[in-house]
DNA sequence: GATGAATGAGTGTTCATTCAT
DNA sequence: TATGAATGAACACTCATTCAT
């Protein structure tokens, strides 16, 4: 892990929100180089192109992203006891750090329109970031539901991840509008069919 | 509604791809031009620029989506009985139509990373896109299910929502690679959900 | 051979003389662009790029020099007799030309330091040109002086083509100041050699 | 003649060879600071300009070329009797030292097409070394020939510079690919002429 | 002596747009 | 309706050069 000069620490700062707002091709290194208080001339001192300060900022996003998902299951192996529970830590925490953390913002509208030329690693690199939550949450809920089939588990997997994308989407979209009641309701099926099969297996 | 001439109409349905691939700022008139067999001058004898192109695109997809669900739910209201198939005709068709249709492509991308000066009117339209969406579902919901009550009926149209939401994003992140599984498992918590309602009901 | 537009004619005209004093990489389009009478974006409205424009201005260099080479040789075929004139209506005129040809002057230029990218086109494209000069002078001297030898006649030819550079040289380097006399003691040693050869043979 | 730091002669080295591919305006400090192991910035500790730089490798090469150009003439002072030979030893050489010699090749590659700002400082230190060639042929030729009138001399010192030119262009423009045949040929019609003259003396 | 950072000027190139034809 | 030509503005990027460290 290379240490970047405050300056480059600064671009990126402030590349993030742009790239996020304005998407790759809207942004221009005018721009960002103005919001880090330097000419553009100056950017090419930390970064070698404009694709390399937007792969910069997107590693930044995604390790962001890994340490957060970690962090979240790593707290509810703590506590969580019951399946309802199972990755809901990560689940209610994302919708609240979306607005404050403009790597989020930055990560999910890159990986929903991605730029063309860096289409495939932007792709492949967030793929592995789905699959380390799909391991997180099947592991929490195997821990919490260990009488689960694996069929049943697998399903359930896969209803997370989908709530999860849903989540991300009422944030892209609507800046969180509606999130608290798509959230319930959401989690609401979850539970009951969690709670179903519970009841089935007793 | 006017009619649009034959060359018109042309550049449009290249305009559509084209945009829903680059995005507004990553397309240029020049290749749309190209593509639709003139030269880029000539696209101004039909649109005074690139915005009222778009926004043309923009209002086809939005007419083209709203005419597909309304063909949803009224093919829907002839057949559906259970509560668990409220909905279900649009979603099901919904990701069968995406990879045929260019304007559904354009129209998700669109919503989700809008040019930066049209954003309003975008996210104002397809505001009113999802609210018809709801209308639609909470009908067909009400209809299947009268007895549930007020707050679980607003209840099952966010979930609902959010399904069609989460679907949408495996449309055009992965081009639907997992998107039969993540439809089966969000529609079998659905489903799940329903029946422990009616259950408790009954 | 395609018909160039006015302005595209123009760019050529004032390109040829800018690239044959500053060189390739010496050039900038916008002072060329502002010689032509227009901003540096039009000159995309002809060609497509720097490199594009430069060939078409070493192609109609070469062509030029092909022609000029070709009606030299014609002319001289109506009147020569003896060998010392074989090759020396070229060589005269080719003098007095390129003070007032630009494209004369722009051809040596490029050829004796091409620009980096385009070496082995304008290298291979010369090459054909001076295969024609040595065609048209061994045919020439054939056939003033039937009577040579192949070795001899081998000899000659290269010492033609010699006689040629070195003028070139004098003009590209020194703008012809010690032409004149170079011209004539090349021309004179050329001269004692071959009535040395004629009196042998007789 | 000041000492020059390790640095300095290090960077001289390399710039030499990239100055003499690219040319003046082909050529960037970054590169040649590459080259020489050390960055753009470090430069400027030994030159104080990118045109220092080229002025300080333009005054080596210069030197080294009068310091090669007395040292064969002198060797031939020692050697040569008949004036078929006279500046032979530095014509030989020349050819051989070409593809060895980088100062050789950036001189000539400098004086035929040298960058605009610095033109007359190339053109007549060049010159010089022109001049300073024509006064070690003719006093070489006139020891070996000392019964050769004024007129037939001066022809003579002309051609021979008209020689050196002429296999000079052929280095520059061929990398000597047929360097031999037109050094045998042109050495062949001067040895011609002056055999004639001898015998017409005699 | 060497360098990272910064910068004004300038590069070739693309853009959306206009206009006469 | 269509287009070739033109253009101002902007683009990503490179340049030689400076300066504090």
């Amino acid at each position: 892990m290379k240490k970047r000069s405050a300056s480059a620490d600064r671009i990126c700062a402030v590349a993030v929100g742009h790239f996020s707002e304005h998407g790759y091709d809207g942004s221009s290194l005018s721009d960002i180089a103005e919001l880090a208080g330097m000419r553009k001339a100056s950017l090419y001192s930390h970064f070698d192109s404009k694709d390399d300060l937007f792969l910069a900022v997107f590693a930044d996003a995604l390790l962001e992203e890994h340490s957060f998902m970690q962090q979240c299951f790593d707290d509810e192996a703590a506590l969580q006891q019951v399946p309802q529970q199972a990755g809901a830590l990560y689940c209610d925490r994302m919708a609240q750090r979306y607005g404050q953390s403009p790597h989020a913002r930055f990560l999910l509208r890159t990986v929903y329109l991605p730029p063309q030329v860096l289409r495939d690693h932007i792709t492949g690199a967030y793929r592995a970031l789905l699959d380390q939550l799909e391991r997180h949450y099947a592991a929490s809920l195997v821990h919490a539901a260990p009488w689960l089939t694996q069929p049943r588990l697998a399903l359930y997997v896969q209803a997370y991840l989908g709530i999860i994308d849903s989540m991300q989407v009422e944030l892209i979209y609507a800046d969180g509008a509606a999130l608290q009641q798509r959230h319930a309701a959401l989690w609401q099926i979850l539970s009951d069919s969690l709670a179903t099969a519970a009841q089935q297996q007793a």
